[in-house]
DNA sequence: CTGGGGAAGGGGCCC
DNA sequence: GGGGCCCCTTCCCCA
């Protein structure tokens, strides 16, 4: 299975950008989040599943109706909310919230004000101020999760990610299993680098009250604070070191009962890092249902096999997979797959918004809820998933903004960004109910299936990139090309892909089946076009042909790693501005008409030099008319933009940088120079098709055309 | 370094 | 919508 990973650590570690973000990642065993910090987890994090938006004339609170499909509410004998527990299988890397409730700065907390709710909110540093989940009208589900006594029980992490807090899944969690949270190491340590300041700034008498009521693991005492990195080493110590703890666990942990008979060293009482000691039940009473919930599932570190977090990270294209699903079955209504496998998304370092997906109207990318800084720091713009007051972005730990938002328009506001919880809640509405559809991006765009006709027949338009289908459901399953969803899911390997019979043929991996055989040397071969590939040799048949030199070649790779020995002074076009050289004339004059007198377009320079070694250029003859040039130019943007997760911006920008160019009257200096060394006129390379057999769908970009 | 062969994945078309 | 199939592309490895 780890096969597939390890061309991508290796591909990880070439990313010098990312290397500074997530060098913790690669330092841990798979599915290690322990290392962690809060920017990772922001970084890699796998879904996001949003709040459940609730009708507002809805009679219950926010902080019931607001929780997520996946999970539900454990009752007690009063009713009241005892826990959160998930109803379908979650998985690692899973983020919750943000949090949600009243605001208080430090200075404003009213002085009545129940604390045990209280999440304080940090700012270079310093304690900037408290999210209060205890109103219920106000705040969010999360505030009913409860805190892990251990951590074999922990499934959640919080983090602070911007001004929010946010839980994600630290391993998967199985259906009917309680959510347990307890704080990031950095959010610990932050916590615990308070305790002089806030021991200062706040009455201690607030302290006392919090040590008593507090419920949750929010706001806890600092001296109190266990630090999750801590808490790894403790348990891997084991009993040994119990003696030489520095911290002791806040007093939620202390009343929580351990599952009879159990002897596992790092339940409550036996926890090396939460010395059992007598106190009274907590307010709450919220642990009568301990026993049969701990019995009920195993102490597991991890339930399903893990991917290795880098796995999840989508710098090199989507031969990487980033997210992956449950087995065989789409992720659970709210549930929303990374921006991963976006063929739009670009490199974290570059991208800007991708696309929302638009495949499976429940799904969204993810996206970190703040840009991260290229130091590797945080800081606190408004964060995608709008917040429940939308905190001013104010920069903290990083003084320059990052422009990676460029795919946003700039008077987009958050409530516009795809990644709007609601619009995301929209979104999965329209699996039901498309009346709700969002307007806004272009997946949004995309689901009423426009209709066009061509030749008489009715094609179904992709809103994305304009390919038309002449069936509905041809158009669907290409649009998880978009969207990034791949809901069919190897049980071995964890991989997943599009479309189930490329799981099929994938599965041939695993088994070793290799169904075709050829029947001249009997060889086999699990796929047909392998097979067909490796006939050639029997045939001789050889349809690439380089242009330059007239090799031949089977596979088109070869030609294309061919081509690069051919030097400038293989160029029969040469330009006598710049010296620059082309295998084409067309090439050659959209080069000097759009940027050889403007060395600043460094872009548009590389971009016809490209297209001119293209398969695509190849295909023309040197005399092709404009349109064709033109066409030709549209295809090849198409195909290498898309292949390179770059938005369509950009392909109509270059696209129109290319007609202008190649409609522009000629002038004498676009008239080719060639080189001493080429006697034979231009014409003749018109007669040597470098692809001498291409398949017609290269020239074809709609179905049916 | 280059050419060559195979493995595997991805997109699309047709039934 | 699902399944089968085809073609294309890329990566990897080897000589």
């Amino acid at each position: 299975a780890f096969a597939t990973t390890a061309p991508v650590l290796a591909k990880c570690t070439t990313s010098p950008m990312l290397l500074s973000e997530t060098n913790s990642c690669l330092e841990n065993t798979p599915g290690d989040m322990s290392g962690w910090r809060e920017v990772d987890f922001a970084l890699n994090c796998t879904y996001i599943v949003p709040d459940q938006v609730s009708d507002p004339s809805f009679s219950l609170p926010k902080a019931m109706t607001s929780i997520p499909r996946n999970l539900t509410f454990e009752y007690g004998a009063e009713n009241e909310v005892t826990g959160v527990f998930s109803k379908e299988y979650i998985p690692q890397g899973t983020r919750f919230g943000p949090l949600q409730g009243d605001i208080y700065t430090k200075d404003n907390v009213p002085k009545q004000a129940n604390r045990k709710y209280f999440w304080r909110i940090y700012s270079c540093g310093q304690l900037q101020n408290f999210v209060d989940g205890y109103d219920v009208h106000r705040s969010n589900w999360m505030r009913y999760v409860n805190p892990a006594r251990s951590l074999a029980e922990q499934n959640l992490v919080a983090c602070q990610n911007g001004r929010d807090i946010y839980f994600y899944t630290i391993r998967p969690v199985e259906p009917k299993q309680e959510l347990l949270v307890w704080y990031s190491r950095e959010f610990a340590q932050r916590l615990c680098s308070q305790q002089d300041d806030v021991k200062q700034s706040e009455c201690k008498e607030k302290i006392d009250v919090e040590m008593l009521e507090r419920d949750t693991p929010p706001d806890t005492p600092d001296e109190q604070i266990v630090d999750f990195s801590k808490k790894v080493e403790k348990q891997e110590r084991g009993d040994r070191d119990a003696e030489n703890r520095e911290i002791v666990p806040p007093p939620q942990f202390e009343h929580r009962e351990p599952a009879p008979g159990s002897n596992h060293p790092y339940l409550p009482n036996h926890h090396p890092a939460f010395p059992h000691r007598s106190v009274p039940l907590h307010l709450h009473g919220l642990y009568g249902h301990r026993e049969g919930l701990v019995s009920s599932y195993p102490l597991y570190p991890q339930s399903r096999p893990l991917q290795h977090p880098y796995q999840l990270l989508p710098h090199y294209g989507p031969q990487y997979p980033r997210f992956l699903l449950p087995s065989y079955s789409p992720p659970f209504p709210g549930m929303l797959p990374s921006r991963g496998s976006l063929p739009y998304s670009g490199y974290l370092g570059t991208d800007g918004l991708p696309y929302p997906p638009v495949g499976s109207p429940g799904l969204l990318p993810v996206s970190p809820p703040y840009p991260l800084s290229p130091q590797g720091g945080l800081k606190e713009l408004t964060p995608n998933v709008s917040p429940p007051r939308g905190a001013p972005a104010t920069p903290e730990l990083s003084p320059l903004p990052k422009p990676n938002s460029q795919h946003q328009s700039p008077e987009q506001s958050p409530e516009q960004s795809p990644f709007n919880c609601e619009e995301a809640m929209n979104l999965s509405l329209t699996t039901t109910k498309s009346t709700t559809a969002p307007r806004n991006g272009p997946g949004h765009k995309s689901l009423p299936y426009p209709l066009k006709k061509q030749n008489g027949k009715i094609k179904y338009e992709c809103n994305i990139c304009s390919k038309t289908f002449g069936q509905l459901s041809n158009l669907k399953v290409h649009l998880r090309v978009h969207s990034g969803e791949r809901p069919f899911q190897c049980n071995l390997c964890k991989k997943s892909f599009t479309q189930l019979a490329h799981l099929q043929k994938h599965h041939l991996v695993h088994t070793g089946e290799k169904p075709h055989e050829c029947q001249v040397c009997h060889k086999r071969f699990s796929s047909t076009s392998n097979l067909k590939t490796h006939q050639r040799l029997h045939s001789g048949e050889k349809p690439y042909q380089c242009k330059l030199c007239s090799t031949k070649f089977t596979q088109y790779i070869h030609l294309k790693l061919h081509r690069r020995l051919h030097s400038n002074r293989d160029r029969p076009y040469r330009c006598q501005l710049c010296a620059h050289a082309f295998f084409h004339r067309f090439s050659l004059r959209i080069h000097q008409r759009s940027c050889c007198l403007a060395p600043v377009n460094m872009h548009m320079k590389e971009m016809v030099e490209r297209f001119d070694a293209s398969q695509e250029a190849d295909t023309l003859t040197e005399t092709a008319s404009a349109p064709l040039v033109e066409e030709a130019v549209e295809r090849w943007l198409a195909r290498t933009l898309e292949g390179e997760g770059k938005e369509d911006q950009e392909a109509t920008i270059l696209l129109k940088a290319f007609t202008a160019a190649i409609n522009t009257p000629a002038t004498p200096v676009a008239q080719p120079a060639l080189p001493a060394s080429h006697h034979s006129p231009p014409t003749a390379y018109q007669e040597r098709a470098s692809v001498v057999h291409l398949n017609k769908r290269l020239t074809v970009k709609t179905e049916g055309q």
